[in-house]
DNA sequence: CCCGACGCTGTGAGGGCGCTGAGGAAGGCG
DNA sequence: CGCCTTCCTCAGCGCCCTCACAGCGTCGGG
């Protein structure tokens, strides 16, 4: 684990790299504002702590700063003071955490923990076959990224077969899974599904084998 | 957002439920650990507030039963004890954050919100999408830099929203996170409201995916 | 080459889904 | 007590999706 510290008195920034250090972790340390949004922005760290004050930038713009260049890197915030409203200040600036002075080392290395542990967010997950993209958080199609307006049907019906690309699906595995099993339906309405399917992503994408079902050209 | 306190002094209990409602939050109480334990793990809440000391299960083995079964929601503990190892022990169980009693609200709130920030996907302070901003510890809502007057089912509607741009969020999701579970409200109450919100965002920024849910424009 | 089975598609009906205006219930405030 | 605001239900309406149907095309076997 990368971390970055940011902290101007000399003494207390060695003492916790060390400490740091000590745990096992990587340390780098920054001593001004600018030096530390530098850092944080090109270090690929995993987490940052950072003093509120600091020369030349203080530490409520230095993240302010990073989310809005959509860095997301968990941050602990130090600071002296300890007034509620400073805490919230920092917090609202997008600090993931903020620890007053003086703190508990104990503690520190438990909130960084707590940190780490949470991580970086996940990346959604997006099928692909070809040129052809399909997002199912965002319910968005894409071909050769011209976006396809798909119905709901539609959009299930080829969420499905991209599951399976390359392989051959059944009509009746279809009725199953993209058609509600409750209620009985006959098995055309896949071929008009099909149907629609080709005219919007490309005809020659979805072969039909024969006496077997359909399968989507990888 | 849907929030989970489990707290089972019952006067700080319901002065949170009341305080954390009047912020738009829909707020579920529990008073023991087995009973948190239980609504933490089948109530699809945004984050939970857990107390240490509670009657059944204390409040660490409440985190660490529901990380044990791979229940990642964000919570931040509550407690009386404001030694440096219980600190360290409670974010170690599994906490995301730790609060010593007495504490203060406002501080509260703000941790509350940088915890929700952080099990999000993207993570900025101020919410932006195109030129609409949602600033949610000011509670203020822009277009293009002229302030938009939200009632507070608005306000955490679009809050919701705003924190999946782009993404479908179908109407029992919205249900589930705006609305207050334990009220049982008909589907066509999101319909009304996404149709006031129209009124005052705009009406191309919000797309109605028919059979699957709503979509903001980024 | 013929014939039957299987698959494709244009048409149109029905119904489900979502939108909206109206209004009642509940709470805050003077 | 009455006014205002907010929340939410209800009912009506309109539209688009869904799917059955029927006629035609296509494929493959004999």
């Amino acid at each position: 684990m990368r971390l970055l510290v940011v902290e101007d008195e000399s003494r207390l920034a060695s003492a916790l790299q060390r400490g740091l250090q000590a745990e096992g972790f990587a340390v780098d340390v920054a001593a001004t504002g600018p030096a530390g949004l530098d850092a944080a922005r090109h270090g690929g760290y995993d987490a940052m702590v950072l003093d509120v004050m600091l020369p030349g930038l203080s530490g409520y713009e230095v993240v302010r700063r990073l989310r809005a260049e959509e860095h997301w890197l968990p941050v602990l915030m130090l600071s002296a003071k300890d007034g509620e409203y400073d805490q919230a200040d920092g917090l609202d600036c997008g600090a993931d955490d903020y620890l007053t002075k003086p703190f508990s080392y104990v503690v520190l290395l438990a909130r960084l923990r707590a940190l780490l542990r949470r991580g970086a967010p996940e990346r959604p997950t997006v099928l692909a076959v070809g040129d052809l993209r399909l997002d199912p958080a965002r319910r968005r199609v894409t071909r050769a990224d011209a976006e396809i307006a798909l119905t709901s049907r539609e959009f299930a019906l080829l969420d499905y077969l991209m599951r399976r690309p390359g392989e051959v699906v059944s009509k009746t595995e279809l009725l199953d899974h993209v058609w509600d099993a409750s209620v009985e339906t006959a098995p055309n309405a896949v071929e008009v599904y099909v149907g629609y399917l080709r005219r919007k992503i490309g005809r020659e994408r979805l072969e039909t084998i024969r006496g077997a079902g359909y399968r989507l050209a990888r």
